[in-house]
DNA sequence: ACACATTTTGTCACTTAGTGACGTATTGAC
DNA sequence: GTCAATACGTCACTAAGTGACAAAATGTGT
């Protein structure tokens, strides 16, 4: 009975992959991003600067990739909505769901959102990251809606501005230092949108 | 009467400078901005590399930087906005009078564009770009209306919307081929931000 | 258990962005 | 014409990232 037990390999690949991360994530919340270096990382696991490159393209996906990750996350719990919720209520709510998961560990979100905005290269790629969302988002919105109710450019628009308030509120949350409870700055953030007149 | 004829060191400096953007332009537009090197800009100028830094920080910056000097622009527009008209509208306005601008050189913009979405490190100083603009207009609009009718969050999201409406519209008019009349899909993506229930 | 193919890794060499130090040339002010 | 300030070139260096190739580890067949 030599059952599949999963590889040892990809088992490898993952376990390394984490201690990478880990290491780096250190690294840089203890010393900065610009001043650590790749071969700071990889010392004390004992890799080789090549193999990192290996796992990551660049250093700044080192601290990036998972959020990109969680983008199928996203696209799932939108479409698990009601179909009778209006459109810009369906996307707040897939975002207010992520907000969850940041109340879980405010202290690390936050030393991470300083990293991010003291480190223009990483503030670019949270950016770029953004707008993967966005588009993933839209995609699913027009599926969701059909592209008659919900063309191109009014998808877009729909999503953009529940991001929009997220962002700002997340911004919000971060400047009181992040000690306050983010659900309701969120939800007053997405409340001044559909106040707009 | 040794009249203060303008420093001919500061003259040499801006023309070098544009130099420096022609050039680099040129060959990010022909060849990709990846491929191109700082020595294949700076060689047929007879320009060391090191001076290359010393007029502009980074490579990416040779194509960004001027779009982030025309901040203090926006900042102007915005405020000789007449004061009853009402805070999404000014900006909006503010906005569309950037759209003209791209208009008349329609062609160029849409290289441009290509040029930012293919390029990803310039993808995100793109990004950061925005940012700044944001940052500049939520900080104008906020004096303009007094932080009691418009507190920080407030005014970040009004301003937020008004952008993610414009950068909508610009893709759009990227997606149709730029040959379509910016202003229209622009006015239309405004009120589809307005009419938002 | 053995042989063989596949995959992963390390080493080496290389390119390129970007910086610091220092000397030289150019310009502005007197 | 002298002198200080500023801009530039040269050199040397760090660090990110890549290509090539060989060595090591693993998976798969028998």
């Amino acid at each position: 009975m030599t059952a599949k037990i999963t590889n040892l390999r990809e088992q490898f690949k993952t376990t390394t992959r984490q201690e990478l991360t880990r290491v780096g994530l250190e690294l840089f919340l203890q010393q900065g991003f610009a001043t650590t270096t790749i071969d700071q990382i990889v010392e004390p696991l004992g890799i080789s600067k090549r193999t990192f490159f290996r796992y990551f393209a660049t250093k700044e996906d080192l601290v990036v990739e998972w959020q990109t990750e969680m983008t199928p996350a996203f696209v799932d719990e939108l479409n698990s909505r009601p179909r009778e919720e209006a459109p810009f209520k369906a996307v707040s709510e897939t975002l207010l769901s992520l907000a969850s998961r940041i109340n879980t560990n405010p202290q690390l979100a936050f030393e991470l959102m300083r990293l991010f905005k003291e480190t223009p290269s990483l503030a670019g790629r949270d950016m770029e990251r953004r707008m993967v969302w966005e588009q993933a988002l839209t995609a699913t919105l027009i599926e969701r809606e059909g592209p008659k109710v919900m063309p191109r450019l009014k998808a877009r628009i729909t999503v953009g501005m529940a991001m929009t308030a997220w962002t700002a509120a997340l911004d919000e949350w971060y400047l009181g230092g992040g000690k306050a409870n983010l659900r309701p700055i969120m939800e007053k953030a997405f409340s001044l949108v559909t106040d707009q007149q």
